[in-house]
DNA sequence: ATTTATATTGAATGAACATTCAATTAATTT
DNA sequence: AAATTAATTGAATGTTCATTCAATATAAAT
Protein backbone atom coordinates (compact mmCIF):
# COMPACT_ATOMS: atom_id res chain seq x y z
CA UNK A 1 0.00 0.00 0.00
CA UNK A 2 0.68 3.78 -0.07
CA UNK A 3 2.19 5.72 -3.10
CA UNK A 4 3.88 3.85 -5.76
CA UNK A 5 7.40 4.95 -5.75
CA UNK A 6 8.58 6.77 -8.64
CA UNK A 7 12.32 6.59 -7.69
CA UNK A 8 13.89 4.60 -10.85
CA UNK A 9 12.27 7.47 -13.64
CA UNK A 10 12.85 10.25 -11.56
CA UNK A 11 16.09 9.87 -10.77
CA UNK A 12 17.07 9.00 -14.71
CA UNK A 13 15.27 12.40 -15.40
CA UNK A 14 17.31 13.91 -12.74
CA UNK A 15 20.71 12.32 -14.14
CA UNK A 16 19.51 13.77 -17.71
CA UNK A 17 19.16 17.17 -16.52
CA UNK A 18 22.46 17.32 -14.43
CA UNK A 19 24.53 16.24 -17.87
CA UNK A 20 22.45 18.91 -19.69
CA UNK A 21 23.62 21.27 -16.92
CA UNK A 22 27.28 19.65 -17.14
CA UNK A 23 27.05 19.60 -21.15
CA UNK A 24 26.52 23.58 -21.01
CA UNK A 25 28.33 25.05 -18.04
CA UNK A 26 31.20 22.51 -17.04
CA UNK A 27 30.94 19.60 -14.35
CA UNK A 28 32.39 21.89 -12.40
CA UNK A 29 29.62 24.34 -12.26
CA UNK A 30 26.61 21.81 -12.48
CA UNK A 31 25.02 22.56 -9.55
CA UNK A 32 22.05 20.33 -7.34
CA UNK A 33 20.20 23.83 -7.64
CA UNK A 34 20.74 24.14 -10.96
CA UNK A 35 20.03 20.63 -12.54
CA UNK A 36 16.52 21.12 -10.08
CA UNK A 37 15.64 24.29 -11.55
CA UNK A 38 16.10 23.24 -15.08
CA UNK A 39 13.50 20.36 -14.67
CA UNK A 40 11.06 22.86 -12.18
CA UNK A 41 11.62 20.62 -9.41
CA UNK A 42 13.04 21.64 -5.60
CA UNK A 43 16.48 21.02 -4.98
CA UNK A 44 15.30 19.05 -2.19
CA UNK A 45 13.78 16.47 -4.24
CA UNK A 46 17.38 15.71 -5.92
CA UNK A 47 18.70 15.19 -2.65
CA UNK A 48 15.77 12.70 -1.92
CA UNK A 49 17.13 10.77 -4.72
CA UNK A 50 20.60 11.15 -4.73
CA UNK A 51 22.65 11.82 -1.07
CA UNK A 52 25.17 13.04 -1.92
CA UNK A 53 26.24 15.61 -5.36
CA UNK A 54 28.83 12.30 -5.62
CA UNK A 55 25.95 10.18 -5.73
CA UNK A 56 24.42 11.75 -9.07
CA UNK A 57 27.98 11.47 -10.36
CA UNK A 58 27.86 8.27 -10.30
CA UNK A 59 24.81 8.24 -11.91
CA UNK A 60 26.12 10.43 -14.04
CA UNK A 61 29.06 7.72 -15.33
CA UNK A 62 26.54 4.78 -15.79
CA UNK A 63 24.79 6.95 -18.34
CA UNK A 64 28.10 7.65 -19.94
CA UNK A 65 28.54 3.80 -20.75
CA UNK A 66 25.11 3.39 -21.80
CA UNK A 67 25.39 6.27 -24.47
CA UNK A 68 29.09 5.10 -25.46
CA UNK A 69 28.31 1.49 -26.05
CA UNK A 70 25.24 2.93 -28.72
CA UNK A 71 28.02 2.78 -30.94
CA UNK A 72 27.74 -0.74 -31.35
CA UNK A 73 23.88 -0.42 -32.48
CA UNK A 74 24.03 -0.87 -36.44
CA UNK A 75 21.73 -1.16 -38.79
CA UNK A 76 20.25 -4.68 -39.24
CA UNK A 77 22.19 -4.95 -42.43
CA UNK A 78 24.75 -5.09 -41.42
CA UNK A 79 24.70 -7.46 -38.94
CA UNK A 80 24.34 -10.73 -40.44
CA UNK A 81 28.17 -10.82 -41.63
CA UNK A 82 30.96 -10.21 -38.55
CA UNK A 83 32.92 -8.36 -41.08
CA UNK A 84 30.52 -5.93 -42.66
CA UNK A 85 28.87 -5.46 -38.65
CA UNK A 86 32.95 -4.55 -37.64
CA UNK A 87 34.07 -2.51 -40.53
CA UNK A 88 30.90 -0.43 -39.48
CA UNK A 89 31.56 -0.19 -35.74
CA UNK A 90 34.82 1.25 -36.74
CA UNK A 91 32.77 3.72 -38.71
CA UNK A 92 30.80 4.77 -36.09
CA UNK A 93 34.04 5.24 -33.89
CA UNK A 94 35.64 7.46 -36.14
CA UNK A 95 32.97 9.68 -37.36
CA UNK A 96 30.73 12.62 -36.03
CA UNK A 97 28.80 10.02 -34.43
CA UNK A 98 31.52 9.41 -31.66
CA UNK A 99 30.61 13.09 -30.40
CA UNK A 100 27.38 12.77 -30.58
CA UNK A 101 26.85 10.11 -28.02
CA UNK A 102 28.10 11.84 -25.28
CA UNK A 103 29.72 15.12 -24.64
CA UNK A 104 33.67 14.90 -24.35
CA UNK A 105 33.91 17.64 -21.87
CA UNK A 106 31.74 15.87 -19.41
CA UNK A 107 33.37 12.92 -19.89
CA UNK A 108 36.98 14.00 -19.24
CA UNK A 109 35.71 15.74 -16.28
CA UNK A 110 34.09 12.55 -15.14
CA UNK A 111 37.11 10.55 -15.64
CA UNK A 112 39.55 13.59 -13.69
CA UNK A 113 37.57 12.99 -10.57
CA UNK A 114 38.55 9.14 -10.84
CA UNK A 115 42.33 10.03 -9.19
CA UNK A 116 40.72 11.14 -6.08
CA UNK A 117 37.29 8.48 -6.08
CA UNK A 118 37.70 5.14 -6.02
CA UNK A 119 34.02 4.55 -7.07
CA UNK A 120 34.75 6.77 -10.00
CA UNK A 121 37.89 4.94 -10.26
CA UNK A 122 36.23 1.77 -10.38
CA UNK A 123 33.48 2.88 -12.46
CA UNK A 124 34.93 4.40 -15.20
CA UNK A 125 37.27 1.56 -15.73
CA UNK A 126 34.57 -0.73 -15.67
CA UNK A 127 33.23 1.38 -18.89
CA UNK A 128 37.01 1.06 -20.62
CA UNK A 129 36.45 -2.42 -20.13
CA UNK A 130 33.09 -2.66 -21.65
CA UNK A 131 33.49 -1.29 -24.29
CA UNK A 132 37.05 -3.37 -24.90
CA UNK A 133 34.94 -6.52 -24.14
CA UNK A 134 32.24 -5.63 -27.17
CA UNK A 135 35.04 -4.96 -29.62
CA UNK A 136 36.94 -8.22 -28.71
CA UNK A 137 33.60 -10.08 -29.57
CA UNK A 138 33.46 -8.38 -32.58
CA UNK A 139 36.79 -9.16 -33.85
CA UNK A 140 36.15 -12.85 -32.42
CA UNK A 141 33.36 -13.40 -34.40
CA UNK A 142 35.51 -11.99 -37.72
CA UNK A 143 38.28 -14.35 -36.89
CA UNK A 144 36.31 -17.70 -36.44
CA UNK A 145 35.00 -16.43 -39.64
CA UNK A 146 38.53 -16.48 -41.39
CA UNK A 147 37.62 -12.66 -42.11
CA UNK A 148 41.09 -11.45 -40.11
CA UNK A 149 43.52 -12.69 -38.38
CA UNK A 150 43.92 -11.95 -34.97
CA UNK A 151 46.38 -13.81 -31.90
CA UNK A 152 45.30 -12.32 -29.03
CA UNK A 153 41.68 -10.20 -30.06
CA UNK A 154 41.80 -8.75 -26.64
CA UNK A 155 45.08 -7.48 -26.81
CA UNK A 156 43.72 -5.94 -30.40
CA UNK A 157 40.97 -4.54 -29.07
CA UNK A 158 42.81 -3.04 -26.07
CA UNK A 159 45.16 -1.43 -28.80
CA UNK A 160 42.47 -0.35 -30.88
CA UNK A 161 40.98 1.53 -28.43
CA UNK A 162 44.31 3.34 -27.06
CA UNK A 163 44.28 4.72 -30.13
CA UNK A 164 41.00 5.55 -30.09
CA UNK A 165 41.14 7.87 -26.79
CA UNK A 166 44.55 8.81 -27.89
CA UNK A 167 42.92 10.14 -31.06
CA UNK A 168 40.34 12.35 -29.41
CA UNK A 169 42.35 13.51 -26.98
CA UNK A 170 44.30 15.13 -29.76
CA UNK A 171 41.33 15.71 -32.10
CA UNK A 172 39.11 17.81 -29.05
CA UNK A 173 41.89 20.41 -29.78
CA UNK A 174 41.71 20.61 -33.01
CA UNK A 175 39.36 23.33 -34.15
CA UNK A 176 40.41 23.71 -38.08
CA UNK A 177 37.80 21.72 -39.99
CA UNK A 178 39.94 20.46 -42.12
CA UNK A 179 42.82 19.20 -40.26
CA UNK A 180 40.52 17.39 -38.16
CA UNK A 181 39.33 15.03 -40.98
CA UNK A 182 42.72 14.46 -42.26
CA UNK A 183 43.89 13.72 -38.59
CA UNK A 184 40.88 11.25 -37.82
CA UNK A 185 40.90 9.79 -41.11
CA UNK A 186 44.96 8.85 -40.38
CA UNK A 187 44.08 7.80 -37.10
CA UNK A 188 41.26 5.21 -38.16
CA UNK A 189 43.55 3.75 -41.28
CA UNK A 190 45.93 3.03 -37.99
CA UNK A 191 43.16 1.08 -36.16
CA UNK A 192 41.90 -0.56 -39.84
CA UNK A 193 45.80 -1.93 -40.56
CA UNK A 194 45.55 -2.82 -36.64
CA UNK A 195 42.67 -5.25 -37.26
CA UNK A 196 44.76 -6.60 -40.16
CA UNK A 197 41.75 -7.78 -42.56
CA UNK A 198 42.27 -10.66 -44.97
CA UNK A 199 41.58 -9.08 -48.30
CA UNK A 200 39.15 -10.30 -50.24
CA UNK A 201 41.71 -11.91 -53.18
CA UNK A 202 43.30 -13.91 -49.85
CA UNK A 203 39.56 -14.84 -48.56
CA UNK A 204 38.86 -16.46 -52.38
CA UNK A 205 42.05 -18.62 -51.89
CA UNK B 1 63.03 54.27 -9.38
CA UNK B 2 60.77 52.83 -7.08
CA UNK B 3 60.58 48.79 -5.77
CA UNK B 4 61.64 46.44 -7.88
CA UNK B 5 59.28 43.90 -9.16
CA UNK B 6 59.02 40.56 -7.70
CA UNK B 7 56.24 39.87 -10.37
CA UNK B 8 58.05 36.73 -12.28
CA UNK B 9 59.28 34.47 -8.95
CA UNK B 10 56.11 35.90 -7.14
CA UNK B 11 54.18 34.32 -10.12
CA UNK B 12 55.89 31.04 -10.12
CA UNK B 13 55.87 30.70 -6.83
CA UNK B 14 52.21 31.27 -6.33
CA UNK B 15 51.40 29.13 -9.62
CA UNK B 16 53.66 26.25 -8.16
CA UNK B 17 51.66 26.55 -4.76
CA UNK B 18 48.21 26.05 -6.59
CA UNK B 19 49.58 23.24 -8.18
CA UNK B 20 50.00 21.44 -4.96
CA UNK B 21 46.52 21.76 -4.11
CA UNK B 22 44.96 21.42 -7.06
CA UNK B 23 47.61 18.05 -6.71
CA UNK B 24 46.20 17.18 -3.60
CA UNK B 25 42.51 18.21 -3.82
CA UNK B 26 41.54 18.61 -7.16
CA UNK B 27 41.63 21.57 -9.62
CA UNK B 28 37.77 22.23 -8.91
CA UNK B 29 38.92 22.35 -5.53
CA UNK B 30 41.80 24.53 -5.51
CA UNK B 31 40.69 27.59 -4.79
CA UNK B 32 42.86 30.41 -4.49
CA UNK B 33 42.49 31.27 -0.21
CA UNK B 34 43.62 27.71 -0.12
CA UNK B 35 46.63 28.30 -2.07
CA UNK B 36 47.63 31.73 -0.62
CA UNK B 37 47.40 30.63 2.92
CA UNK B 38 49.76 27.11 1.81
CA UNK B 39 52.85 30.15 1.43
CA UNK B 40 51.39 32.74 3.75
CA UNK B 41 50.31 35.05 1.87
CA UNK B 42 47.35 37.32 1.48
CA UNK B 43 44.76 36.16 -1.17
CA UNK B 44 44.87 39.38 -2.42
CA UNK B 45 48.20 39.03 -3.80
CA UNK B 46 47.41 35.89 -5.57
CA UNK B 47 44.72 38.26 -7.08
CA UNK B 48 46.98 41.16 -7.50
CA UNK B 49 49.51 38.77 -9.88
CA UNK B 50 46.99 37.23 -11.72
CA UNK B 51 43.27 39.38 -12.56
CA UNK B 52 41.32 35.80 -12.42
CA UNK B 53 41.30 32.68 -11.37
CA UNK B 54 41.36 31.78 -15.27
CA UNK B 55 44.77 33.47 -15.30
CA UNK B 56 46.34 31.11 -12.46
CA UNK B 57 44.91 28.27 -14.40
CA UNK B 58 46.81 29.28 -17.83
CA UNK B 59 49.57 29.89 -15.77
CA UNK B 60 49.53 26.28 -14.48
CA UNK B 61 49.09 24.99 -17.87
CA UNK B 62 52.38 26.88 -18.79
CA UNK B 63 54.36 25.06 -15.83
CA UNK B 64 52.73 21.49 -17.33
CA UNK B 65 53.97 21.92 -20.78
CA UNK B 66 57.39 22.97 -18.81
CA UNK B 67 57.25 19.95 -16.53
CA UNK B 68 56.57 17.62 -19.73
CA UNK B 69 59.22 18.58 -21.73
CA UNK B 70 61.41 17.06 -19.13
CA UNK B 71 60.75 13.71 -20.87
CA UNK B 72 63.30 14.63 -23.35
CA UNK B 73 66.25 15.54 -20.49
CA UNK B 74 68.30 12.31 -21.07
CA UNK B 75 71.60 11.51 -19.80
CA UNK B 76 74.83 12.64 -21.52
CA UNK B 77 76.02 9.63 -22.84
CA UNK B 78 72.82 8.91 -24.49
CA UNK B 79 73.07 12.34 -26.76
CA UNK B 80 75.61 11.39 -28.68
CA UNK B 81 73.75 8.67 -30.63
CA UNK B 82 70.45 9.98 -32.00
CA UNK B 83 69.69 6.35 -31.73
CA UNK B 84 69.94 5.80 -28.42
CA UNK B 85 68.68 9.53 -27.48
CA UNK B 86 65.13 8.34 -28.79
CA UNK B 87 65.36 4.75 -27.25
CA UNK B 88 66.01 6.48 -23.99
CA UNK B 89 63.01 9.06 -24.50
CA UNK B 90 60.91 6.19 -25.20
CA UNK B 91 61.87 4.57 -21.97
CA UNK B 92 61.38 8.03 -20.15
CA UNK B 93 57.97 8.07 -21.61
CA UNK B 94 56.76 4.61 -20.99
CA UNK B 95 58.01 4.46 -17.36
CA UNK B 96 57.44 5.33 -13.87
CA UNK B 97 58.89 8.47 -14.54
CA UNK B 98 56.08 9.85 -16.65
CA UNK B 99 54.20 10.22 -13.98
CA UNK B 100 56.69 11.89 -11.08
CA UNK B 101 56.92 15.09 -13.99
CA UNK B 102 53.25 15.96 -13.68
CA UNK B 103 49.94 14.67 -11.84
CA UNK B 104 47.38 13.11 -14.40
CA UNK B 105 44.75 14.47 -12.46
CA UNK B 106 45.39 18.03 -12.62
CA UNK B 107 46.38 17.72 -16.30
CA UNK B 108 43.28 15.83 -17.16
CA UNK B 109 41.36 18.49 -15.13
CA UNK B 110 43.06 21.32 -17.50
CA UNK B 111 42.35 19.65 -20.67
CA UNK B 112 38.63 19.60 -19.75
CA UNK B 113 38.38 23.10 -19.23
CA UNK B 114 39.60 23.50 -22.60
CA UNK B 115 36.00 22.69 -24.16
CA UNK B 116 34.70 25.61 -22.84
CA UNK B 117 37.30 28.01 -22.82
CA UNK B 118 39.72 29.19 -25.96
CA UNK B 119 42.54 29.96 -24.52
CA UNK B 120 42.98 26.85 -22.15
CA UNK B 121 42.50 24.72 -25.81
CA UNK B 122 44.96 27.20 -27.50
CA UNK B 123 47.20 26.28 -24.44
CA UNK B 124 46.85 22.92 -24.60
CA UNK B 125 47.30 22.23 -28.13
CA UNK B 126 50.51 24.11 -28.03
CA UNK B 127 51.38 22.06 -25.31
CA UNK B 128 50.65 18.48 -27.15
CA UNK B 129 52.20 20.32 -30.13
CA UNK B 130 55.49 20.71 -28.38
CA UNK B 131 55.37 17.79 -27.15
CA UNK B 132 55.20 16.35 -30.78
CA UNK B 133 57.18 18.34 -32.66
CA UNK B 134 60.34 17.85 -30.23
CA UNK B 135 59.75 13.74 -30.86
CA UNK B 136 59.68 14.19 -34.27
CA UNK B 137 62.79 16.04 -34.88
CA UNK B 138 64.75 13.20 -33.09
CA UNK B 139 63.38 10.92 -35.32
CA UNK B 140 64.60 13.17 -38.18
CA UNK B 141 67.82 12.72 -36.40
CA UNK B 142 67.64 8.84 -36.58
CA UNK B 143 65.97 9.00 -39.85
CA UNK B 144 69.15 11.02 -41.48
CA UNK B 145 71.76 8.34 -39.74
CA UNK B 146 69.53 5.63 -41.37
CA UNK B 147 68.89 4.01 -37.87
CA UNK B 148 65.12 4.08 -38.70
CA UNK B 149 63.03 4.24 -41.73
CA UNK B 150 59.99 7.03 -41.61
CA UNK B 151 58.34 8.11 -44.42
CA UNK B 152 56.54 10.70 -42.50
CA UNK B 153 58.06 11.28 -39.00
CA UNK B 154 55.51 14.21 -38.29
CA UNK B 155 53.10 11.70 -38.63
CA UNK B 156 55.27 8.84 -36.73
CA UNK B 157 55.39 11.29 -33.57
CA UNK B 158 51.98 12.22 -33.83
CA UNK B 159 50.85 8.21 -34.00
CA UNK B 160 53.41 7.76 -31.22
CA UNK B 161 51.80 10.16 -28.85
CA UNK B 162 48.25 9.24 -29.62
CA UNK B 163 49.08 5.31 -28.29
CA UNK B 164 51.13 7.61 -25.10
CA UNK B 165 47.78 9.43 -24.67
CA UNK B 166 45.60 6.43 -25.27
CA UNK B 167 47.96 4.46 -23.17
CA UNK B 168 47.95 6.43 -20.22
CA UNK B 169 44.37 7.34 -20.09
CA UNK B 170 43.65 3.32 -19.75
CA UNK B 171 46.34 3.11 -17.32
CA UNK B 172 44.92 5.61 -14.92
CA UNK B 173 42.55 3.10 -13.38
CA UNK B 174 44.27 0.03 -13.40
CA UNK B 175 45.38 -0.57 -9.74
CA UNK B 176 46.51 -3.81 -10.48
CA UNK B 177 50.13 -2.96 -10.46
CA UNK B 178 51.48 -6.84 -12.15
CA UNK B 179 48.39 -5.30 -14.83
CA UNK B 180 49.82 -1.86 -15.16
CA UNK B 181 53.37 -3.07 -16.05
CA UNK B 182 52.21 -5.69 -18.26
CA UNK B 183 50.29 -3.29 -20.13
CA UNK B 184 52.36 -0.69 -20.08
CA UNK B 185 55.03 -2.52 -21.64
CA UNK B 186 52.64 -4.01 -24.83
CA UNK B 187 51.99 -0.22 -25.45
CA UNK B 188 55.31 0.42 -25.29
CA UNK B 189 56.23 -2.39 -27.78
CA UNK B 190 53.68 -1.50 -30.17
CA UNK B 191 55.16 2.25 -29.93
CA UNK B 192 58.43 0.60 -31.03
CA UNK B 193 56.89 -1.20 -33.93
CA UNK B 194 55.75 1.69 -35.08
CA UNK B 195 59.22 3.51 -34.81
CA UNK B 196 60.16 0.74 -37.22
CA UNK B 197 64.18 0.95 -36.25
CA UNK B 198 66.38 -0.81 -38.64
CA UNK B 199 68.23 -3.94 -36.72
CA UNK B 200 71.58 -3.45 -36.45
CA UNK B 201 72.14 -6.73 -38.62
CA UNK B 202 70.45 -4.79 -41.65
CA UNK B 203 72.56 -1.83 -40.63
CA UNK B 204 75.87 -3.49 -40.64
CA UNK B 205 74.91 -4.23 -44.66
C1' DA C 1 64.28 62.98 3.45
C1' DT C 2 61.07 62.96 -0.09
C1' DT C 3 59.29 60.82 -4.01
C1' DT C 4 57.85 56.90 -6.46
C1' DA C 5 56.59 52.37 -7.63
C1' DT C 6 55.55 48.06 -6.13
C1' DA C 7 54.47 44.54 -2.51
C1' DT C 8 51.36 43.24 0.73
C1' DT C 9 47.62 43.29 3.89
C1' DG C 10 42.83 43.40 5.82
C1' DA C 11 38.25 43.89 5.66
C1' DA C 12 34.10 43.50 3.20
C1' DT C 13 31.08 42.11 -0.60
C1' DG C 14 27.40 39.23 -2.31
C1' DA C 15 26.62 35.02 -4.52
C1' DA C 16 26.38 30.19 -4.76
C1' DC C 17 26.95 26.05 -2.73
C1' DA C 18 25.53 21.10 -0.57
C1' DT C 19 23.00 19.50 2.80
C1' DT C 20 19.27 19.23 6.77
C1' DC C 21 14.87 18.98 8.55
C1' DA C 22 10.22 19.52 9.31
C1' DA C 23 5.95 20.16 6.95
C1' DT C 24 2.80 19.31 3.25
C1' DT C 25 0.77 17.03 -0.69
C1' DA C 26 -0.66 13.17 -3.36
C1' DA C 27 -1.63 8.54 -4.49
C1' DT C 28 -2.76 3.77 -3.15
C1' DT C 29 -4.69 0.12 -0.02
C1' DT C 30 -7.82 -1.58 3.47
C1' DA D 1 -12.72 7.54 4.99
C1' DA D 2 -8.84 6.21 7.44
C1' DA D 3 -4.27 4.61 7.16
C1' DT D 4 -0.09 4.28 4.85
C1' DT D 5 3.66 5.25 2.05
C1' DA D 6 6.23 8.04 -0.95
C1' DA D 7 6.72 12.52 -3.45
C1' DT D 8 7.58 17.04 -2.97
C1' DT D 9 8.20 21.50 -1.05
C1' DG D 10 10.17 25.46 1.66
C1' DA D 11 12.98 27.48 4.69
C1' DA D 12 17.23 27.63 6.98
C1' DT D 13 22.01 26.27 7.85
C1' DG D 14 26.83 27.54 7.72
C1' DT D 15 30.62 27.47 4.60
C1' DT D 16 33.41 28.73 0.96
C1' DC D 17 34.16 31.20 -2.89
C1' DA D 18 36.37 34.96 -6.24
C1' DT D 19 36.80 39.44 -6.39
C1' DT D 20 37.03 44.65 -4.80
C1' DC D 21 39.02 48.41 -2.64
C1' DA D 22 41.35 51.25 0.30
C1' DA D 23 45.11 51.28 3.38
C1' DT D 24 49.73 50.25 4.72
C1' DA D 25 54.51 48.64 4.25
C1' DT D 26 58.76 48.29 1.87
C1' DA D 27 62.40 49.16 -1.13
C1' DA D 28 64.83 51.92 -4.63
C1' DA D 29 65.96 56.44 -6.73
C1' DT D 30 66.56 61.43 -6.40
Amino acid sequence: MGRKSLKEPRQKEIIKAFYKVAKKEGLENASIAKTAESIGINPSLVMHYFKTREHLIYGLIEYILDKYLLIYKIPSEYAAHPRDTLLKVIDNIFSSKWNTLFDDSVSYSCYSLAFRNKIIKEKYKKLLDALRKRLEQLIVDCKSKGALVAEDPALTADIIFVLVDGAYYYLSLVDDKEEYQHKLLQYKKQALTHLNFVSSAQLRK
